[in-house]
DNA sequence: CAAGATATGTCTGAAAGAGGACATATTGTA
DNA sequence: TACAATATGTCCTCTTTCAGACATATCTTG
C-alpha cells in the first residue's frame, strides 16, 4: 500500500474515496433501474440476487420493498422479461433484459461518454 | 440525414434519443452539484448564467429557488469560492471551483469509467 | 425443531424534494 | 415609460419518495 505512506497522501486518497462512495450511492439510488439492467445484462437474475449483488457491489442498502415493485414496473414497461424458475419448492422470478433495455443501456453509455468530456462553454 | 431514411430506423433512433434525454434530465436533477462543478470548471460563472447554461445544455428547467441555496451550500462546504463582481450597478456573485471540487470531479470521472464497463458478476 | 437465509409481495407514515410565489434592484429595449 | 431580461435571495405548500412494517412460504443449518 504505497499510496498510503504519508498522512498527506492518505488523506487525499481518503477524500477521493469518500467522494466516489457517495457518488456511487447517489447514482445507485437515482438510476437504480439502469443499475439493475447493468447487473442483469451480464446474466439473468432474480430480485433477491439483484439485491445482494447491488449491496455488495455498490455498497448501498437496497430495500426489497422498493426493489420488487420496481422490477414489476420495469417488466410492465418492456425493459425486462421474466420466467419462473423452481429451485425445489421455492420459486424464483428470473429476469432477462430486452432489446428495449439494450437501447436504454446504449443511451446510458452515450450519456456517460458526454459526461466524461468537459462541457465546452462558449 | 441518412439515418432517418426509413420509419424503422427513425423510430429506433427516436427511442434512443428519448432515453438519452430522460437520463440526462435525471442526472442533472440528482447530481446537480456535480453538473454545476462541470460548468464552472470550464470558466468561473455566476448563478444566473449557470441556470441559463444548464437549461440550454441539459434541457432541464432549473429553478433559481433551488439553485441559489445550493450554490450557497456548496460554498459553505468548500466546493466553491465566490467573489462579487459589479457589472454596472448590478452585482454578480462569480463562483470558482476549489481543489476540493477538483477532487470531487476526478472521483466523478472515476465512477463514470466504472459505469462504462459491464459489471462482471461472478 | 428452531432460527436464519432465501424469495416475493403490499402498504403506510414520515421525510425529502419540487414548484411556484413573494421579494427586490438594475439594465436594456420597444 | 413600461416591459422583459438580468441578478440574487427566501419561504411555503404540495407531491413524491423512502424506510420500515406487515405478510407469507420454503429451504438450510446447527
Amino acid at each position: 500500500m504505497n499510496q498510503y505512506k504519508t498522512e498527506h497522501v492518505w488523506s487525499m486518497n481518503y477524500l477521493s474515496e469518500q467522494f466516489k462512495k457517495e457518488i456511487v450511492q447517489r447514482i445507485t439510488k437515482n438510476l437504480l433501474d439502469i443499475q439493475i439492467l447493468r447487473l442483469i445484462q451480464t446474466q439473468p437474475m432474480w430480485g433477491y440476487k439483484i439485491k445482494k449483488q447491488a449491496e455488495t457491489k455498490f455498497g448501498v442498502r437496497l430495500r426489497h420493498g422498493a426493489l420488487y415493485p420496481l422490477l414489476n414496473k420495469m417488466e410492465k414497461d418492456g425493459l425486462l422479461t421474466s420466467r419462473k424458475e423452481s429451485k425445489g419448492g421455492r420459486v424464483r422470478k428470473v429476469y432477462t433484459i430486452t432489446s428495449k433495455s439494450e437501447e436504454c443501456l446504449e443511451a446510458y453509455r452515450s450519456v456517460l461518454r458526454e459526461q466524461m468530456k468537459n462541457s465546452d462553454v462558449e
